[in-house]
DNA sequence: GGCCAGATGTCCGAAAACGGCGACTCCCCG
DNA sequence: CGGGGAGTCGCCGTTTTCGGACATCTGGCC
């Protein structure tokens, strides 16, 4: 099985941006859930897909609502379905990812652990760099070893920003 | 552009098989038209797409009945919606091959020289070989430019007994 | 403390291999 | 002489292979 993000272009049946205080976020969903949250100019970013802005779609006011709960401190857990299109391995390393409680961080090697591939924490690197849902598939949880933030597709900042607002309750931006 | 046999599997709404004087034929439309045609057992055949069976789709008939004719010699020109996929190459040598007449041959500089890509025979020669409608798009009628047989995905034998039906108005099998 | 090597999945670009060719030799045989 | 077969080389799109580069970590060595 390898879903790429080809498939997912093809897939997807509504998106609408939002504005968030890190800047714009665009979501997309498919049949099946929410599959793409992605920060204007972010690294990975897929080409704009081929679909209708449809604001008004009930999923998408949903993810939009509870990102704004997120935001305002009001709010550590998402509850809705997600559609994560990748390669095995990568869906495999969303699914631990989302396993990270909110305000704890992890390292790539402990994620590598996790899912039986001790060897892979560089793979588990690439994966988590591809994440196609920013901010609720908490990739910004997982840090370097060493406790660097070594890096985020959305740009360093935003990372530790979003760990600040999970652990004092604001942005302190 | 590249709409690779992959997309193919996936735009496909129907398939059947039917019966020829040289074995059974694969046919399979997509919502634009006719897109294969390909006999048991060939070369570069499509792995089973993922599409019902319907013997009874209006074009499929059409292309049976149609084939039906030709293979008892009284009929020498179809007139089907085609739907060929494959690259910008492969489909310009595609279409070229719809302009030669039935009973007829030509070589494959020939062809490569018609397309504007005089040195490229082949190159042509390849795509000639992935062609994807057997018989309709009648790549049967590429021959060596010594007048050799050279090849054919569903055996040469096929490809002679073709050309012989043509010429002779009927099978000397 | 700093530096190096080795393990891992995925993507991307470059490079090489591979054909349903054709034109040109060379050579052998009638 | 003339014809035909085998070998060689250049041609070109497609497919396959290969080699880095990555949001890493650990252990060994200096």
């Amino acid at each position: 099985m390898n879903t790429t993000s080809d498939s997912l272009a093809r897939a997807c049946t509504a998106q609408t941006t939002i504005a968030t205080p890190l800047g714009e976020l665009l979501l997309v969903r498919t049949a099946r859930g929410l599959a793409g949250a992605w920060f204007a100019g972010q690294k990975h970013h897929p080409q704009p897909l081929a679909v209708f802005h449809r604001p008004h779609d009930r999923l998408l006011c949903s993810a939009a609502e509870q990102l704004r709960e997120y935001f305002a401190g009001e709010r550590e857990h998402f509850d809705l379905p997600l559609d994560l299109h990748g390669t095995d391995f990568q869906r495999t390393v969303w699914q631990q990812l989302l396993t990270i409680p909110s305000a704890c961080t992890t390292h790539y090697g402990a994620v590598a652990q996790a899912i039986g591939a001790a060897c892979a924490a560089r793979a588990v690197g690439g994966a988590v760099g591809r994440n196609p849902v920013s901010v609720i598939v908490p990739c910004h949880r997982v840090i370097g070893s060493s406790g660097s933030m070594t890096g985020f597709a959305g740009g360093i900042d935003r990372k530790r920003a979003l760990l600040e607002l999970e652990r004092h309750g604001a942005l302190t931006n």
